[in-house]
DNA sequence: ACGATATGAATGAATG
DNA sequence: CATTCATTCATATCGT
């Protein structure tokens, strides 16, 4: 895996409609389902780790949605979908790696950000784009948001019979916002036009 | 073509092939996938079919591991999609053994398998008035189809940037809100975003 | 070398 | 949320 970008998926922002309705010509090119554009990946991503965002709800779904939707075809499912699998995923690969007990909900110290990550080419340094204003309910507590990505539980035990993972940092901002309207306005600026997919990851991995 | 299958690789049983401590330039992590040894294969299979695990759980997955370690490398989430892997191959091997007419099955080609997929729950075929109906009930077919219901994924969301008053997908639930909480209040909807609603689906959900 | 196959890995979609 | 199913991609390995 490593950088081998991969995966499948194209389907840039133009409309590829094939819900469309009518008997879909027995191709099966109407995948049915959702794959992700680049683009849309790495706004989850930043959604999620970057604000932080774990259980959108309905309007938020809708916003999210409606954002990613300029980079392809989506849903307010897949979007729902998209944030359990993340979530579950995460904690799963917890599991597997060493089910240490996780507690500790408490609260984060910076240094949790900090951990270091495995050794990788691709650290997490995403040219925060300036986002500032962040809020988001939604309580993540669990000591641990690793930021780190390229897909779950993927770096090797580094020592034999070693535990390994340090769990990465996180990032998250869980300032209980009660009642104020979504402020997903925070890097709100992306290519809009899509001029040139920076395929910069600031997360690797696919997706 | 009965079982030709499997068995190929052996890998030196022992040693860990990589991740050693002194890493032969192997600072790459897992560019190699897990190829499990034979004897990680016995015992995997036996696990499976003597001992009937199918979905071992965190903990038992950590024993799992921990006891094929001593054969070779191996991490949890090997052991995890190993079982996963083999019941799914194996539900699907059963399913192209019965539901064909067991005839010509000399050689079917992958393609053959494309013909069983039955129907996903809820289509996402047609676009929907853009009426706010709110219990879909589907048609079912299968037994145990659970019947679904439109759920909040796609609750329209007010103005994009407007101030929601009251009502509308105002995301305001405070962190601590377990269970949806959803509480936009159906008054009327607009196509926020994109003018273009292309097939919005009826969305299955779960109760 | 290649192509087919087996299977590891990833992840969307559901269900409970 | 936890679990599981379904699909699909990627690749190790083998047959020819």
């Amino acid at each position: 895996m490593e950088l081998q970008q991969q995966q499948h998926q194209q389907q840039q922002p133009d409309e590829d409609n094939n819900g469309g309705g009518k008997g879909s010509f027995l191709c099966r090119q109407t995948s049915t389902r959702w794959t992700p554009t680049a683009d849309q990946v790495r706004i989850l991503k930043e959604l999620y780790y970057i604000k932080g965002v774990r259980s959108p709800n309905g309007a938020e779904i809708q916003q999210i949605s409606a954002r990613l939707r300029k980079y392809g075809k989506i849903e307010g499912k897949n979007v729902f979908y998209w944030f359990q699998n993340h979530k579950a995923r995460e904690r799963q690969k917890k599991i597997f790696t060493n089910e240490v007990p996780m507690q500790q909900r408490t609260a984060w110290k910076p240094e949790d950000y900090y951990s270091y990550k495995y050794s990788n080419r691709f650290s997490s340094s995403f040219a925060n784009t300036g986002a500032v204003t962040v809020g988001q309910r939604d309580f993540h507590g669990y000591g641990s948001v690793t930021m780190q990505e390229k897909t779950f539980w993927d770096c090797p035990v580094p020592a034999p019979g070693g535990s390994n993972i340090g769990a990465g940092g996180g990032s998250m901002m869980s300032n209980t916002n009660y009642g104020s309207g979504i402020s997903y306005t925070v890097f709100d600026q992306e290519q809009e036009a899509d001029a040139e997919i920076e395929t910069l990851p600031l997360f690797p991995m696919h997706g």
